[in-house]
DNA sequence: CTTGCTATTGCAAGAGGTTGCGCTAGGCTT
DNA sequence: AAGCCTAGCGCAACCTCTTGCAATAGCAAG
C-alpha cells in the first residue's frame, strides 16, 4: 500500500497558487449570516499550508498539531460549510476514504494502480475526452475529481 | 437521498443469468485449501438470490434474516474470498460505501446525479471509450466498475 | 471412526465518518 | 456596554469496515 512512486506522479507546480482566495473568508461568511469561530480559523490556515490533496484525518492532525482540544465532528462540519464556498472538494480515495482538494483550480481526475499502488493523474485532455463522452451519452455532466479511477498502470499489467 | 428514480436505470435483463455458476463453490473451495462452512452457505445463498448490486451492509441483513448468528467480519472476509474467485467484485458508491457486483458479467460503470439521487449505467460503447482514452494516454487499463462518478443528469443541470 | 492440521469463526477493539442534542458564544441590535 | 438570537461547538452514540487473537470445527488422512 505505499504511494507515490510512480513514474508520473502528482505534479503540483502552482500549488498554493491563489492563495488570496482564502483573505475574505471570515467577512464572506458572516455575509451569509455565519461565524468566524477559532476553530474554523484553525482550519483554514492548516488548509492555507496545503497544497492538492489531503485526506479529512490528515486534517484533523494538523489541526489538532494547532489546538489540541480539535474535534472531528466540527473539522467534518467546516469543511461542509468551506466546501459549499468552493474553497475546498471533496472525493474519495480508491478505498473510499475521504480527501479533499484545497482550492480545485484545474479539475482532473485521479488513477490508482492496483498492483503498486501509484496514483496518476489523468490529463486534462483526456479528462475531457472522458466529460464529453458522457455527456453525449446520457447527457450527463460528471465530476472527474469526485472519485479515484482503479486498475492497473502499463508496468503492472502482467 | 432516495433513489431508483431515474428515467433510464439500472436494466438487469438477463439478472440472474448464469445462476449456476455458484453450483461449483464448495468443491472449488475445497480444492483451494479453503473450507465450505455453514456460514459461507449462507451468504452464498443469499448472493444467489441477489441480482446487479448489493452493500455489504444490505448483505449482512440478509444473512441475519437467514441466521441471526451472522457477524459482519465474517461476511467481509467470505465477501474478500469469494471476490477472488470472480464471483463478486467489490466497488465504490457515489458516497465511498461498498457494494458489490453479483456474478459480473458485463462491466459497466456508474453515473450518481447528485442533484436527485438517482443513479445511471453507462451503455459499454461509452464506457469503452472512456477506457480506449485512458489506455491511450497513460497506458493504464482501469476497471470503470469500481467506483460510481458524480455529477449531475440531463434533466438536473440547472 | 478417530486424529490432527489449520482455515475460519466470533469477539473485542479501533479507525474513519455521521448525527442528535444541550450548552456556548459569535456578532448584530439597541 | 448589555442583551438576544441562533450558528456552531463538544460530547456521546452509532454506523461501516478492518484487524488481532484465541477457540472452534472443516476435512483429509490413517
Amino acid at each position: 500500500m505505499t504511494d507515490q512512486l510512480a513514474p508520473q506522479p502528482e505534479q503540483d507546480p502552482s500549488s498554493n497558487a491563489a492563495a488570496g482566495a482564502w483573505d475574505g473568508i471570515a467577512e464572506r461568511l458572516r455575509a451569509g449570516g455565519l461565524r468566524w469561530t477559532p476553530q474554523r480559523r484553525t482550519l483554514v490556515e492548516v488548509l492555507r499550508a496545503c497544497k492538492g490533496h489531503v485526506t479529512a484525518t490528515e486534517l484533523i492532525g494538523l489541526c489538532r498539531e494547532r489546538d489540541a482540544t480539535t474535534t472531528p465532528s466540527t473539522v467534518y462540519r467546516t469543511l461542509d460549510v468551506l466546501e459549499e464556498f468552493g474553497l475546498v472538494k471533496h472525493g474519495h480515495g480508491h478505498d473510499g476514504r475521504e480527501e479533499y482538494h484545497v482550492l480545485p483550480e484545474q479539475i482532473h481526475g485521479h488513477l490508482y494502480c492496483e498492483a503498486c499502488g501509484a496514483v496518476w493523474e489523468i490529463r486534462p485532455e483526456t479528462g475531457a475526452v472522458i466529460v464529453a463522452a458522457l455527456e453525449a451519452d446520457l447527457g450527463f455532466v460528471i465530476d472527474l475529481s469526485h472519485v479515484t479511477m482503479a486498475g492497473r498502470c502499463e508496468g503492472c499489467r502482467d
